[in-house]
DNA sequence: ACTCCTACTTACGTGCAGGTCAGAATACGC
DNA sequence: GCGTATTCTGACCTGCACGTAAGTAGGAGT
């Protein structure tokens, strides 16, 4: 499929991704076609077919680089962030870079779509978010432990809540733009976990 | 169109509507077709026409009644809420109900359809979040005012934060039908703006 | 020089989605 | 018991979306 690994020109089968990563991610899953990414990058149709036989497989394969992305990020906020306050305003902040560029999360719009996917797309899209949810779980934990971060119930009640709530600020605020709008929600949301500081001044 | 306000067959036209909501709010807006509508119903897709002319004035009628059921339930919730708070608890339970049918919130989908919707659509929509939005507001300010809620930062803030997390965390506890799980996450995200009380205990 | 693989193209087929239009059936006033 | 409006059907049209098949251009290997 690939003449190289470090092909200069960027390689159709990565570009398609990119292509699609963005119409996925701006039109949802069902509101694009294969015409759209072949008319964009100046091919035909047959030759998306080429790299991958159908849209149900560039589907997982979207799913797949987006989680692993992901994943790494997640990854890096583990060795970079100083504590875990730190590691949910990186996490905050990833959300807002995908929103800046006036996206809205991948699987966000895939969960949305959910009943229409692809078997293998709704199973890469349940283990992002699950994937998602442990993470930070375990950030909260150990805020907790550490003394860093405060929260009533479970860590898992409050790692669902911070995912759904970004999730959902993102869904919302990208139909104007508002991009600072969604970082004071975001901020809002992790204020209620931090260890009681800036309360009532308004 | 209608023979009389009190058919009691339902009437048609009310039919197509229950049956597309249903649709829009599992499948979304692009996820559905003319044809499901109508075979579901026993009657051919010309007669949809008849009702609806186009998917586009469909949608709009769709969103239309949606949000005038919301904002009587809004309203309900004014008069019969005991208290801020109470209002709150009231609005998260709205989401619930939803969800415990197996759906998304209507306006939820059509936020992550947004970039596909017809302009008509795309205006109910947004006015149904912004009236949402500030509804939320209104009752945080309410609560703040009386003392019976605490939280830092703007009030559109706080319910910009609400309103996101809610339908976020809908759009993904809806993929394994997790109503225990979105009512968990509710309590949490109202938790971090009542006068903290319950706060550290585990 | 020929072979073979990779990366495409041209041409076609199928099915569905949205929409139109001319009527048929039913109910309705009078 | 007759016109008239309402509600619906049957037949059709157009365009698009996904997919397939066969063929070709261009290098890489030997």
């Amino acid at each position: 499929m690939r003449t190289e690994p470090g092909a200069r020109p960027a390689g159709t089968t990565t570009r398609i991704l990119d292509v699609a990563e963005r119409l996925v991610q701006t039109r949802g899953h069902n509101g694009f076609s294969y015409a759209d990414v072949a008319t964009e990058l100046g091919i035909t149709r047959a030759a998306l077919h080429y790299h991958y036989p159908g849209k149900a497989e560039l589907g997982e394969a979207l799913v797949a680089r987006y989680a692993d992305r992901f994943a790494a990020a997640l990854a890096e906020l583990d060795v970079e962030a100083s504590g875990a306050p730190a590691a949910l305003e990186g996490y905050a902040e990833l959300y807002a870079e995908v929103l800046s560029r006036q996206r809205m999360c991948l699987c966000g719009m895939l969960a949305a779509e959910y009943m229409t996917l692809p078997p293998a797309m709704q199973r890469g899209v349940t283990a992002f978010f699950e994937h998602n949810a442990e993470w930070l779980r375990s950030v909260l934990e150990r805020g907790r432990r550490e003394g860093t971060l405060a929260f009533s119930g479970s860590a898992a009640d409050s790692a669902a809540m911070v995912l759904g709530g970004l999730e959902g600020a993102m869904l919302i605020t990208r139909m104007n733009g508002d991009v600072a709008g969604f970082r004071a929600a975001a901020a809002r949301l992790l204020a209620g976990l931090s260890i009681s500081a800036d309360q009532i001044p308004a």
